[in-house]
DNA sequence: CAGAATCCCATTCGATACTG
DNA sequence: CAGTATCGAATGGGATTCTG
């Protein structure tokens, strides 16, 4: 039997350089896209097959153990009856959002970046969590709730944060409700009205919806 | 005749969210480090090929080709005499600093790192860049110059600032010598006297250079 | 020296099928 | 649901060769 192959080599690189290590842990392909998912809570095996679309159950399953090895992730077990195992991030691999962040607000600078593909509805919540303009949001308080393609979760701004986790929206002042995560995404940076999305229901605090809203924006394209 | 294999598939992920993107066109091995040798300045082949270690002439070329073709690199044609071919980041590839000094400064707060391994003269430059503690460097200024293995940086400290360019060392209040830049780290991160570090020399106002080391510290560790 | 082209092998990927 | 097993295809990377 063969060494279940490990992220981890060591020998990848052969360089001090901060960065070159970070690709080691994250460098292999898929690897960041499944932190990316775990950022905002634990999940099971198959939530993440469905967050990333094309992975297959071998690639993810490699990518899980060496992100373990490497001290990203967690395997826990969740106690009974929900007998379920969920995977984590630890302490470490939760500090990694910054740089997701930034590699993804670069990213979007390119005139190359097509934003109609699939979006996951974490992609969605964290690009919140990147694009909003922290000036914009002085002094704005918000609690929104979202529930995209049956996945919930529960947006509390306040002092320019953006606390997003995964709860249930009941009782949030504006609830968006869409089948896909494009449409909210519609929404708020391409400024559309949400009457003329169909899929889309934005109920409670229209206004609030509206403030909310309009703290996102892309970042301009060079050139 | 093949194409020339893409590294911008756009069809790697499937995925709209930037950071997925990214991944599309720096996720391939060496590519990002490819990134971080140019990052101070365009460089020929040859001298990206000293900076990586172990990289091998086809992948370089590889890369080189696919980032070209994802706009993060230009290639340029050096007017006569020099005739000779380097490869330089465009506008938006410059922009990919923030990204990569993130997943350096994640990575160092590993307890996995490595800090030992071999350094590159511009992993070195960068790292201090990264590491700067920008408030204690408030109203300090500094220009410092670094001749590490044949190459010459300038670096000038003014409004928590770093500019660091290629550019000779001749003039600088205070020069740094080594035959490898793994001293210079020493000298600066561990706090290591200079004169207890054979090879690495230190000329011109050494007074200077402890209150310039003193600004750069590693993050600490997790865990 | 600066690459492009070729050959070749090891590793990795991804689709499908299978199992507890 | 949560993975394993398997296999063909794609990619990675070393060595060598060729060119300007």
């Amino acid at each position: 039997m063969e060494l279940p192959k490990e992220t981890l080599h060591g020998k990848w690189y052969d360089d001090a350089c901060g960065t070159a290590f970070a690709l080691e842990v994250i460098g292999e392909r898929w690897a960041l896209l499944v932190v990316r998912e775990l950022m905002l809570g634990p999940l099971r095996f198959s939530d993440l097959r469905g967050g990333l679309p094309g992975i297959s159950a071998k690639i993810l399953t490699e990518r899980l153990a060496g992100l373990e090895r490497a001290g990203v992730v967690q395997r826990r077990q969740l106690p009974p009856p929900a007998a379920a195992q969920v995977y984590a991030l630890t302490e470490w691999g939760l500090l990694a959002e910054p740089a997701i962040q930034e590699l993804g607000r670069w990213a979007a600078r390119s005139p190359a970046h097509d934003p109609q593909l699939p979006l996951s509805p974490v992609s969605l919540m964290m690009s919140l969590r990147t694009m909003l303009d922290r000036k914009a949001a002085r002094d704005v308080t918000a609690d929104v709730g979202f529930a995209i393609a049956g996945q919930e979760f529960r947006a509390r701004l306040a002092d320019r944060k953006l606390p997003i986790v995964r709860e249930p929206v009941a009782g949030a002042e504006v609830i968006a409700r869409a089948p896909q995560a494009a449409l909210i995404a519609g929404a708020i940076y391409d400024g559309l009205d949400p009457a003329d999305l169909t899929g889309l229901s934005i109920t409670g605090d229209l206004r609030q919806w509206r403030r909310f809203a309009r703290l996102f924006s892309l970042p301009p394209k060079v050139g």
